[in-house]
DNA sequence: ACAGTTTATGATAGCGCTGTCAATACGGTC
DNA sequence: GACCGTATTGACAGCGCTATCATAAACTGT
């Protein structure tokens, strides 16, 4: 609130407003402009005088004022991370390996959540955008070509990630989505399995479950197979929505299949279960196999076959490229994060 | 960098950096001021005026600098938030219903994870702090003096969130874990078990648990009962841990228990693998009970008897009382959300 | 027609910090 | 002793925006 204080008048500042640099400095017997050195660390300073002024500004509590500091022209150390959802623990453990990474360096994540919502995901872009980021993380929720052009306007170092197949704009850092369903269906083929069938959840959403989908159908026709049912039920993945999936796939099913790839862990995991209660013999009646690598499907009293997709790794590796970048480094624009084929016991 | 650019070199603006507020009043015809209030739909502005304005900042494609909005003295739409961790579901629900209660009022979070350091917790803090937040979410990872004064200090509204049993700065939100344990009990031993053990992970991070067990021990007693053994492991809580864990409680246990209470479902969809892989029956043979409520337990063959700790709608009560308070409301202090307990068939 | 009110716009002065350039002090060199 | 390089400090302007006050223009009622 301008004119509402004098400009010298520092008795109320200290009362009510915050301590600034200003008046640490004062404090320390300083300049501005030699505090601001002197906390930062950087260019020359005395010992004896940034002791002093770290001195004073531990007794007056002074926290410094970031918005100002960037505005001034001090890189921003805030990152923009736009993901499609929550509700699923593969982008908390994005996420995870995100902040750890980024907090490392004194960086910290703005979040927004896009809900598969392209229009939503627009508008987080421009919302996060304005608080002039030093970069940004994104796992599109569908490439769209505004996304794109706004992306590409968008002077920032940019990290798409999950998957490598879509071309991007900056960087990208993910596993082969295509890939792992390819590497699912010669696995299972090579086990024997010769009829198939894929039960997937919320097709518009996931495209990348989606991209998995389209590999494993590759995948098998390298083989000679061709693959059989295919039943997307809306929504998102859930371990019910598997349960209830894989029961009305295996009533709908004209030839009962002897092997069905899910659309992840979650799905499987549901289905592991129905075939638990129908009195389904897994791997011997019905082959089993999801995607993702979760911690519970490796818990169930048959351990889960699927693909560890490195998702915390994912993340980490999204920082740390993108931090190498700001740091004046030149990091790979695509990086290929292997995935791993865990054999499990259900196929 | 001032001093690069003259004062009113502006072919130099349009090229080499972002278009200001002061382009898109240029372009169209009126004063910085202006355009500020048209943009921002405040303050008395003709219609054709604001029409102008906005056509030019589409055309400029102008995304706001709300690093100079909030120096300036608009309020902040950043919103900290510190959480303990989010290697377990139950943190990125919270983190869920909070984005999307803050995204709709154009609020975002900024993100710091704890990992149960106070330590950590206290920098994240500061870190957060210097981003001149409208206000803060805090899962504290335990209560600390040095966080406590923090709090106290910073001049903004707090919320508290997840447990309502401790004492908090300014408002908090949640359940009161005590109560949960306390209701298990009641619950359990209303169903005829007697003799009970309970398995928890590292006690030493997660508070809430402990309480929960605190709870469990005062319902216990209230009827007469007393806890048998208790077995901690170290460690984030994972259904392997659980599996593994029950094992070990039972092999060691002297007089086998009745029934079972874990720190929550992750813990407890591990026990109910072993039963099955171990061939206990249950619940005639051993009952199990968790806590949370989460999907994965509700879909297992048996649902897991548990409580639903409604964790997205604790993010999103916090969320909105937040934003309440910076409306000038008085939303209330201390927010004792219901906690629901579900019969489920494993006791 | 006139004061009194409302509506629309603008001039000015910062918010708290940092980049640039300038100035000073110090020690050593020839 | 004039000269130079280095270490240390400061003056100044400005980042892009908004709060305040002032002004101009368009209404109202009598």
């Amino acid at each position: 609130m301008p004119h509402f204080r004098g400009m010298d008048d520092d008795r109320q500042d200290t009362q009510t407003r915050r301590p600034t640099l200003s008046q640490v400095a004062r404090a320390a017997g300083v300049s501005e402009i030699t505090a601001s050195r002197a906390l930062r660390r950087d260019g020359p300073v005395a010992r004896d005088t940034r002791d002093r002024v770290e001195r004073a500004a531990i007794a007056l509590n002074y926290v410094p004022n970031r918005l100002a500091g960037t505005l001034a022209g001090a890189a921003s150390r805030q990152v923009g991370v736009i993901l499609p959802s929550l509700s699923n623990i593969v982008f908390a453990d994005v996420l995870k390996g995100l902040e750890d990474r980024l907090e490392g360096d004194g960086y910290h994540p703005i979040l927004g959540i896009s809900n598969y919502d392209p229009l939503r995901e627009e508008r987080l872009l421009r919302d996060l955008l304005s608080w002039r980021p030093a970069g940004l993380v994104i796992a599109p929720a569908r490439k769209t070509d505004v996304t794109r052009d706004l992306l590409a306007a968008a002077d920032l170092p940019v990290v798409e990630i999950m998957d490598v197949d879509a071309e991007s704009a900056d960087m990208a850092v993910g596993i082969s989505h295509r890939g792992a369903g390819r590497a699912m269906a010669h696995y299972l083929a090579g086990r024997g399995y010769r009829r198939f069938a894929y039960l997937g959840h919320g097709i518009e959403t996931d495209f990348r479950a989606t991209q998995r989908l389209d590999g494993f159908r590759d995948g098998l026709r390298e083989v000679g197979v061709t693959l059989g049912d295919v039943l997307c039920l809306p929504g998102p993945s859930t371990v019910p929505l598997g349960r209830e999936g894989l029961a009305r796939l295996l009533a709908d099913a004209e030839t009962p299949p002897e092997a069905v790839f899910f659309s992840n862990d979650d799905m499987a995991v549901g289905g592991a279960f129905h075939c638990q209660a129908a009195g389904i013999a897994v791997p011997e009646d019905l082959a089993l196999a999801g995607f993702n690598g979760l911690s519970i499907g490796q818990a169930l009293p048959k351990p889960l076959t699927t693909i560890a997709s490195q998702r915390e790794h994912i993340g980490f590796v999204a920082a740390t490229h993108l931090l190498d970048r700001l740091a004046g480094g030149s990091p790979p624009r695509v990086t290929n994060v292997d995935f791993r084929l865990i054999p499990g016991a259900t196929a």
